[in-house]
DNA sequence: TATGAATGAGGTTTCATTCAT
DNA sequence: AATGAATGAAACCTCATTCAT
């Protein structure tokens, strides 16, 4: 029978959710207790300490928007496409890895080195799904002869920028419209005159 | 005199490093006084709450940043040097103002109105500097009849992006090259062909 | 058959090693039971608490001592051998039977009534083997008419005293060079001079 | 005024208390507090923790311990009876220095190593004390020409062994007439005979 | 201005023990 | 006989803030 309940990951669900509103240290053992109506010692015998939890929830963001992004990228055709179906997926699925995203944009506060590493890899795997799209469309000739790696790091800073004021000045333009103007601009940018 | 310490601003400048390193929370008021070789109590004289120290950091960092975008910008002729010229004074100035900056990519801890306000107008500011150097553009004829604010709020978002590995990534790229190529890219994309 | 593991004897070997090395608080049930390869509920089939597994532990401490020294002084013929093979064996067996020698050490800390009793007991066995040594030697003529009892009591307590810079100072002097030479200022305190 | 009060010393002597009854660990901290009248934070404002404060307790019972022999040893003049004073001293002032002995007496348990530098560190000072008297007494002809390091610590050892049944098993015999008994059977083993 | 003692609420973590299966 | 999920009490420690001096 699958009627019984998984705590591990009703604990991680609502660390994710906790945590997506409260950040990482504001976030208590105590309210997920709550919140899952288990003892907190509960938690502790699933994991071993509240970072573990915040490890597991990034890693579980991770696997999650991955899987996504590939799916989508898949039913692409054409290297415009595609980056344009990654950086949408992207955007649309934020809401649903708000720790991810907020890790992703932190700059300054010290990380714990495992979720550091952790984290160095998602932006590496990023980098390498785009590179290989531009590359695609250089060979094809779509676009310019640019550096691919260089060019997919500019192509997610660039978007990486643009998710920040979605949440925070939502008022001022609708995102749908910039990420259009964006992608506009960037295809501008390097494909080629024929 | 100058013989006599202005306290509150020794407090300030003791916070603002501290902040930069450690974030608002992990830092401790008493961490600030022994630095500043002060009471606690003192502190509190001057200031009424940690987060009011906070507030006046961003401030601080604020109105300095935008004086030397200021200053460095009238330097320059055209509107293609004068974004140049912005985006690069930001990043080279970056490191002193790193709270803000980390504040400028919070998505999504919650902020104190107040400072959200002053944040909030801190952009503002950013778009109508930028803005109004791309309608000169547009005048002139060196760029495309594009929209003046979106197309600043872009180029802040690209820019924006782009300082975070700036921290975390170094090794991957030369930033000052990274920067170039965006820079490129951008222009190829909004500046009119004759 | 003998194929069947007595798991009762296991947990008491493994909590054993524990109690030795960290002490009776700083050991967790936890511990015991993955060393042991069971469910700690298993434990708690077996042992009813944890102190419970204490006291059995500090029993089979002192009998298993016990036998080794009563089978060691058997084989001496002389009282004054027979107090030496008497010391020297609970030395050299004593890091087999570290729980019994911390609590015979323990100052202080409050014990369990049922683990003190079995301590006091512990005590006056090896108090009585040593007395009728003693009592054999002035009989014989070999020691002078001291009391008994008291004389047994300061010859254990001279040893359990020097027992304990065994580990520690180990550094200092040998513990074997130091034992006969203790030996030789109490057999000249008590030998009767002829 | 000195009719201010030193909470620094009340915490002091309140933990030396509790530590000497219940033992480092059964001690907490919220039972300091209580019984200082002052709130768990105001300990942590004074010491950094539990261990520091056992540290501090330590220390506070070593230095006491040394004024008292020392003071006592020096209204002596021959040897063998400073040594008498010596070791009487310590052991009628032990409660006084509970947590010493306690320390002192402890086999297994891991210390952390500040505290068993410290606890090696007065051992030394002790055997050096013993190991001066005795040389005293073997160049003015009182003992027989033992060495000197070694007597002093089997000395020490006979009577910290003596210590620990002081209160465990007090009812057996009186502990003065014990102490006097290992003394003589202690003189006559090294005693020159004229 | 200036100190730093003092508070108290809240946080993370530990662990013996119980219990349904 | 065996598991390990689950509890809950209690422990240590942190820190912004207040206040008497």
């Amino acid at each position: 029978m699958n009627r019984k309940i998984d705590r591990k990951e009703v604990i991680l669900s609502i660390a994710q959710k906790k945590f997506a509103r409260y950040g990482l240290h504001k976030t208590t053992i105590d309210e997920i207790a709550k919140d899952a109506r288990i003892s907190k010692g509960l938690i502790y015998h699933y994991y071993s300490s509240k970072e573990d939890i915040f490890y597991a929830v990034i890693n579980k963001e991770v696997k999650y928007l991955e899987s996504l992004i590939r799916k989508a990228i898949s039913r692409e055709t054409t290297p415009q496409k595609k980056l344009e179906t990654f950086i949408k997926t992207r955007l649309n699925r934020m809401l649903e890895v708000v720790n991810l995203n907020e890790l992703n944009n932190e700059i300054v506060n010290i990380l714990i080195p495992e979720i550091e590493k952790g984290l160095i890899n998602y932006r590496k795997k990023e980098i390498k799904i785009v590179s290989s799209i531009i590359n695609e469309g250089i060979r094809n000739g779509d676009f310019k002869k640019v550096n691919p790696d260089k060019t997919a790091f500019i192509f997610l800073s660039l978007f990486r920028g643009l998710e920040i004021p979605f949440i925070v000045d939502k008022i001022l333009f609708d995102i749908g419209e910039l990420v259009d103007f964006s992608l506009k601009i960037f295809f501008d940018g390097i494909k080629l005159r024929k």
